[in-house]
DNA sequence: ATTCGAACCATTTTT
DNA sequence: TGGTTCGAAT
């Protein structure tokens, strides 16, 4: 253990030592982008651990995404011989799954207005009870399908008292009724916990009794990754686990038992603030905690020459140095077209394979969401393997979104909202409607419906005895009746039943294990347990599970651990990763950057393209179209091309120009427009789908979640469009 | 119900 | 700049 971490130690370099060592109330520190700010932040939860003997269960360490949890996690278990056993890192996770901790194990959620049993609601579920109390209250409100929007962005001006909702409407009355039903139904958004648990954690707001009891959670240091991606309310749940109310200085007197604040972040890398303040949280924590500012210069990542350029972007610091003796390299080209540009990146990627690069090293990043679309279908035809960065989610797939649903209710049966859902679904439900289902819940009717029933009874049901082993997952299979519920005649049966009984093995499998590691605990609280973490886990599935869900996905990537594709993905979704090599296509103004309205966010666009360039270890193509063929996208160079001195460019050519090669953008975009409707309207005419065993046959309906076809000799068969079974021509 | 002008917004996404 | 949505007016 030690020695690992001495050699941890002699690995870093001075800046990173003194950050590791620096035991001021508050420290916050600069990282620049491929700083090693992550191995700063293990080693510095190390150094406490082994060195200041501090446990891990006093510290909280906290991030933005899963993604980064894990990873912190996976890298200290490396780091530490013996294994790290999770009780052991309760205060490690996002923001988020600490406070869920928290309000269930150590907080009075009482006093808020809940029971410990509550449970954590799905983002869109919250916008569907605010429609409904709209409804139901006859309250007006304007912009609804923006609803969701408007109630995360304009809480702030509700919290501090401003009279009137920005459109002038009834949002304002909409908070309170939308908390109250959340208690009555027993269940928290996002936002509560970290609302909650601040609220709870702040002296005075928790009842005295309670903490006195409990003892409220005070970790001797907090420690928090990409800092600059947090908002106002986690800054303020920062403020409460540290102990600081942030009013009065009363707090002086306990000093020596507030936590210390350790944060890391790059204030360069700034890229989301859209969704949240706008303000730049990295040096708002800085003044609020009073923090010392450290500075990590040294980037480990990239070539000199891409350093160089990167630094042309760079918005605070005095600059990022290298390390590297390479110098890296950075080509400028022009396409005629988008098309062109695919067409080009195919060969140029195939090229680069053939010569030894694996596909895995290679990475394309755009602006634009539906850019992907043209270079997927090319690199298809091409036969160039490509992963697109689009997480597939429990929602996607209907049959889980509803079991999800059916256990959430089951656990919770305070929950109205979700077990009319259950009832009111149009393909697994009851068949009936949301008003009757709204009777069938409210009105506690067992008799009338069997599934409702078997979610009430639950709780006693499956789980009277005690000694018994939790229940296997056909046990809950059957319990459920699913095996009807799932339409055992429709084609698509044996699929709906193998993904929700592997989904139920998951949901076991978890609950054995917590019952192993934690005897004493209820099965109702294990299964809870699951549903919230699998809402605050963005409900990404698994590999297995997606196996099992999509056997004839897309492209035949082989089933290995990673497989060696190109990597195709969104600047945005490019932060936090490196690849040998990185294209940047559409380099155009009005794309890169896009049309921005204000000063702000031309600065968030800058920052944007500094954080995909210094992506790239080696090498960094640019490219920019003739014709873009988008409205409000010019054909020219992009400034931010003119940004990057010419002799850091070593090579500018390019396919643009030429004209004839038009066509066969024309005819792509007419085909992705032709196949777009098809998914919208397909009913016009006769549609024609194939089927990998019926064959050929004509499209007879199509919901958008269900595809009705029929088929000679087969006739009327029903198809989950997420699995795509079907295909439709 | 339908039509009109005015206001608003577009893209990026995690929990 | 063009597409959507709101509210007022027919």
């Amino acid at each position: 253990m030690k020695t690992d971490f001495r050699d941890m130690w002699r690995q870093l370099n001075h800046y990173q030592q003194e950050a590791v060592l620096d035991e001021n109330p508050a420290c916050v520190v600069n990282a620049n982008v491929g700083s090693g700010k992550t191995t700063v932040l293990i080693a510095k939860v190390l150094w406490l651990h082994m060195e200041k003997q501090i446990p891990f269960e006093d510290m909280a360490v906290l991030t933005f995404t899963n993604k980064a949890a894990d990873e912190i996690i996976a890298r200290l278990k490396k780091s530490c011989e013996g294994e790290i056993a999770p009780e052991q890192v309760h205060g490690f996770g996002t923001f988020h799954s600490v406070a869920l901790r928290l309000l269930k194990d150590r907080l009075s959620v009482e006093t808020a207005g809940w029971t410990k049993e509550f449970t954590v609601m799905d983002p869109d579920e919250e916008t569907d009870l605010a429609l409904e109390l709209i409804t139901s209250r006859g309250l007006k409100v304007k912009y609804k399908n923006r609803l969701k929007k408007r109630l995360e962005q304009e809480y702030g001006a509700y919290e501090s008292g401003k009279a009137e909702s920005r459109y002038k409407d009834d949002l304002f009355a909409l908070y309170p009724l939308l908390l109250k039903e959340k208690k009555r139904q027993n269940k928290m958004a996002f936002s509560d916990l970290l609302r909650v648990s601040t609220e709870l954690l702040s002296p005075g707001g928790g009842s005295a009794d309670a903490e006195a009891e409990n003892g409220v959670w005070r970790p001797a240091w907090v420690i928090v990754d990409e800092v600059q991606d947090s908002d106002a309310l986690q800054m303020e749940f920062l403020a409460a686990l540290l102990g600081q109310t942030g009013k009065g200085e009363e707090h002086k007197e306990h000093e020596e038992h507030r936590g210390k604040l350790f944060a890391v972040g790059d204030p360069n890398q700034v890229i989301y603030s859209w969704r949240g303040t706008g303000d730049n949280m990295f040096f708002l924590l800085k003044h609020r905690f009073g923090a010392r500012e450290l500075t990590l210069p040294v980037n480990y990542r990239s070539g000199a020459s891409i350093l160089e350029a990167a630094n042309r972007f760079l918005q605070f610091g005095t600059g990022i140095q290298g390390d590297r003796e390479n110098r890296g390299t950075i080509t400028v080209k022009n396409h005629y077209d988008p098309f062109q540009e695919a067409e080009y990146l195919a060969e140029r990627i195939r090229g680069m394979h053939e010569s030894g690069t694996a596909y895995r090293d290679i990475a394309v990043f755009y602006r634009l969401q539906r850019q992907s679309e043209l270079l997927a279908k090319v690199f298809e035809r091409h036969g160039i393997p490509y992963e697109l960065s689009v997480k597939e989610t429990l929602k996607d797939i209907p049959v889980l979104d509803w079991l999800v649903k059916v256990l959430r209710f089951s656990v919770n049966s305070m929950d109205e909202q979700t077990g009319i859902a259950v009832l009111a679904d149009p393909l697994y439900g009851e068949k009936c409607t949301k008003k009757k289902a709204g009777q069938i819940v409210r009105e506690d009717r067992r008799e009338t419906s069997e599934l409702y029933r078997r979610m009430k009874e639950f709780p006693c049901g499956v789980f009277s005895g005690k000694e018994e082993e939790f229940p296997s997952a056909q046990a809950l299979f059957d319990w459920f009746g699913l095996r009807e519920a799932l339409h055992p005649t429709s084609a698509e049966y044996r699929r709906d039943a193998q993904t929700a009984l592997a989904f139920l093995e998951e949901v076991c499998a978890y609950c054995g294990q917590i019952l192993e590691e934690g005897p004493g605990k209820r099965y109702m609280d294990c299964m809870r347990e699951f549903i919230n973490s699998s809402a605050l886990y963005g409900m990404k599935i698994d590999a297995g599970e997606k196996n099992a869900a999509d056997k004839n996905a897309v492209d035949g990537g082989e089933t290995g651990e990673a497989p060696d594709s190109v990597k195709l993905m969104t600047l945005h979704a490019s932060k936090g990763l490196e690849f040998d090599t990185v294209f940047i296509i559409g380099v155009n103004p009005g794309l890169i950057p896009l049309r921005c309205t204000g000063f702000e966010q031309e600065e968030e666009e800058r920052r944007l393209f500094f954080v995909g360039m210094t992506r790239a270890k080696n090498e960094l193509e640019l490219s920019w179209y003739t014709n873009p063929g988008e409205p409000g996208v010019a054909g020219e160079y992009s400034r931010y091309l003119k940004m990057i001195p010419e002799h850091l460019i070593s090579g500018e050519t390019g396919t643009g120009g030429s004209s004839e090669k038009g066509y066969g953008l024309q005819q792509m975009r007419r085909q992705i427009q032709e196949n777009r409707k098809k998914k919208e309207q397909p009913e016009e005419k006769k549609v024609r789908v194939r089927h990998r065993k019926y064959g050929e046959g004509v499209l007879v309906s199509d919901d958008g979640t269900t595809v009705e076809a029929e088929f000679p000799g087969y006739g009327k068969k029903q198809f989950l469009k997420a699995f795509g079974e079907v295909e439709i021509k």
